[in-house]
DNA sequence: TTTGCTGCAAATTATTTGCATAGTA
DNA sequence: TACTATGCAAATAATTTGCAGCAAA
């Protein structure tokens, strides 16, 4: 465990919310190279300490968030407003994949699911 | 409406599962550039005809993949292992998202998800 | 010492965009 | 005719990779 992995692993896991590649990068103060956060990155998803997926905002663009992998394993929401992420506490989907599985004859293995609209700050 | 648009809504609305822009670059024979794909697919999805979702696969790459809108829409399971797409027909998503909105106070509106896992053909 | 990680720079790849031209209403 | 889409080529931007040097066990 080097230096710079225990900074990511620190910085993801003290996070509150998912956080791109270049999130943490500025997290880190830019001590380590973009390259060696990303290579880190896929090396604790290939642990399964972290899990990501890929996300769209107009603001941000394209770009992959990283977060701590819990079990059961968590959803975010996206406040399309004040694009902040919002923790939505233990995934509540395994009955609808069992009822999947059965319906289609598949073998579930994982899931992505994020939700987007508009916090209750920004409702109003 | 154009011939290039007309010819890309046929290819989405007969495909049974989403597809790449490049997918349908390919199934167009290449008789319009890619640029123009993605271009009538910004302007489908923009009309709300076509959805989307960003999908990372080891074979494919992270590539966005569209497919025609339905009431209520459609989720997809992804083969691990022959990577083909599979509907799971409509979304039964309702009663978790009014969960998510009354126990995190948002509102909700829009959803993305997708499942993994192994199709019953390569499974066994 | 040996293996594996990091920095740097360059490559890769999906997607977008500027501009001149062609197509549609 | 007037407006918008298309083709082509170049630009963007996130992510990956080769390689040489450095750190960890």
């Amino acid at each position: 465990m080097t230096k710079a992995r225990k900074a990511l692993i620190e910085i993801i896991t003290e996070a509150e919310a998912p956080l791109s590649a270049g999130d943490i990068h500025v997290l880190m103060e830019q001590r380590y190279d973009l390259a060696t956060v990303y290579r880190g990155l896929n090396y604790f998803e290939k642990q399964g300490t972290v899990e990501s997926f890929t996300f769209s905002c107009s603001r941000e663009g394209t770009e992959r968030y990283y977060y701590r992998r819990a079990h059961p394993h968590t959803h975010f929401f996206h406040c399309a407003s004040c694009h902040r992420f919002i923790s939505l506490g233990t995934c509540r989907l395994q009955d609808l994949e069992h009822q999947l599985e059965a319906d289609h004859d598949v073998a579930i293995q994982e899931h992505t699911l994020y939700f987007t609209g508009l916090c209750s700050s920004c409702r109003d």
